[in-house]
DNA sequence: CACTGTCCATACGATCCTGTATATCTGCTC
DNA sequence: GAGCAGATATACAGGATCGTATGGACAGTG
């Protein structure tokens, strides 16, 4: 009736699978090398299922049996950074850890002023933005809040719909003077058009909504330096309509053509319901995307 | 940069939400009182979100605070439970730990002849059942595998469709011989029909599949007691049909008018995919689930 | 009211664990 | 090839942690 092997030796075996070293790990975790050795020595007997890694002189390559406790690992540690946030406060005070899973696009265009009036009213509050494409896992507690543009479907999960962002093709003015005029969307072949280098779910994406597509003359799947190099004046490229009015100088290109939207939903652990801090920076969250997504349609018009 | 309590702590803290007294956490974990008294004082003074439990002669009283880690704290014990099942045996080999959840109605009747031959065939196969009608969560990892009732909608689970339960009404026949003819729905009024007590979402669909039920005579939300009733000639009541057919003695009701279906998922974690054992016992789930639904229908023609 | 069982808090000695220091191996650079 | 940087493994002393033992508080029971 052993339940299992000690969980502190579960963490430095997660540190040792994210550096690769046992002395990367200690040094992660404020231990010594030698105690993290040790850690997975006892882990290793503990478990009875062969050796975790490969010693080295070069650092520890995991085996197969290693490679397949990583996920799990990494959830027990979400699960753990779960706990010190949650924990950060009392649950009725509006102070405390609040994380954040949302895309590189709105995280860096569009929360940063929603963001601050919180912490204006509220400067307890501390924010941890998690940003990344790739959704990640609220059931799993990477975060405690997201904003998704697929609607999550887990019935766990407290989600709220705002509304759709606009998408439309954008270029600089002085892009736009020196290149050739556009009429049609056959005239785009002629154009430096901006979009994704590898990212295949989002070519898809945009090949759906737009069919006859010219191949992109400037690649990256970083949407932040696809922005960039519109606003750089280096062609015409695909961006939130809403970010792109803020900026007289961008024009909107064949807005009757080209023309997609994108859903939004906040979402939430339901268990988080009822700690204070977290409906509070949810409310907000729902608030500010509606008011953004509004004035998106609003220009539009 | 503390990256938080160290993980023992909130193993203790998790025992004693569960045991509700510092000394039977203490016994659950094979430590002592003073042990977990130090661990929790430990970790309330690392949060300084003040008191985690109210302490009195009686035992250890959660705050708010506590309450609101409950789940998360249960989340990351399951994924210790995980890890060490993983880690019960190589990737590679057909031994070691496999977690099922599943309905108790199917942990009882349906899987132990599956679950026998599958144990046959590889003696080094341990499985925990975890029967429960609540569906436990395959994203924390409260089990491994699961037979669902209702769809998976969850994007990281490897969900397979095996058909269709029947259910319907069924009596023994020494009851029928001494109670009155059915010959239409209104007849049952006159009978002792056994149902769900206080479940209601079982009630519910019960009342949605038919309508017009009379109120049960015998009431118990336990499935396999109404099956035993049933088995014991109490009266009339609702069973998998394919289950009732073992039993010569067991009668169908008006199986022309009552009559309904389950839909039976198996589902794994996607992770789970390339551990040999799983994916082993997924397969003779999806082959066991499969040919008992086909018994179920071919008995009924 | 005494008795009993269960609980938490505290003191103290033994043990386990950790960190320091050192040896050794490997790959890279000059 | 020497020197360096970074890795793991081992030896040993100090300190943190644990278990044992004990005291006190509370609820239930005869």
């Amino acid at each position: 009736m052993d339940s299992g092997p000690g969980w502190e030796l579960w963490r430095t075996f997660g540190a040792v699978m994210r550096a690769g070293s046992l002395s990367g790990a200690a040094r992660a975790l404020g231990l010594t090398q030698p105690t993290a050795g040790r850690h997975i020595a006892e882990l290793e007997a503990a478990l009875g299922a062969g050796a975790l890694f490969t010693r080295s002189a070069r650092g520890l390559q995991p085996t197969e049996t290693a490679l397949a406790l990583a996920s799990e690992a990494e959830a027990m540690a979400a699960a753990a950074a779960a706990l010190v946030r949650t924990a950060s406060a009392p649950g009725d005070a509006i102070c405390g850890i609040v994380r954040i899973s949302v895309s590189e696009v709105i995280g860096a265009e569009v929360l940063p002023p929603i963001l601050a009036a919180l912490r204006t009213q509220h400067p307890g509050l501390m924010i941890e933005l998690l940003l990344t494409n790739a959704s990640s896992d609220l059931l799993r507690r990477d975060a405690d809040l997201a904003i998704r543009m697929t609607e999550p479907r887990q019935q766990a999960l407290l989600v709220k719909s705002v509304g759709r962002i606009r998408l439309g093709f954008y270029a600089h003015r002085e892009y736009l003077a020196r290149a050739a005029s556009i009429d049609s969307a056959a005239d785009l072949a002629r154009h430096a058009t901006i979009g994704f280098d590898r990212d295949a779910a989002s070519i898809r994406s945009l090949e759906a909504a737009w069919p006859d597509l010219p191949a992109f003359a400037l690649r990256t799947d970083n949407q932040l330096a696809q922005i960039a190099l519109i606003r750089a004046g280096c062609g015409i490229g695909v961006m939130q309509g809403a970010i792109a009015h803020r900026d007289p100088a961008l024009i909107p290109i064949l807005p009757e053509t080209f023309h997609a939207h994108l859903p939004v939903w906040i979402a939430m652990h339901e268990d988080l319901r009822s700690t204070r801090r977290m409906r509070l920076v949810f409310d907000a969250l729902v608030d500010g995307m509606t008011a953004y997504v509004r004035t998106g349609s609003e220009r539009q018009r």
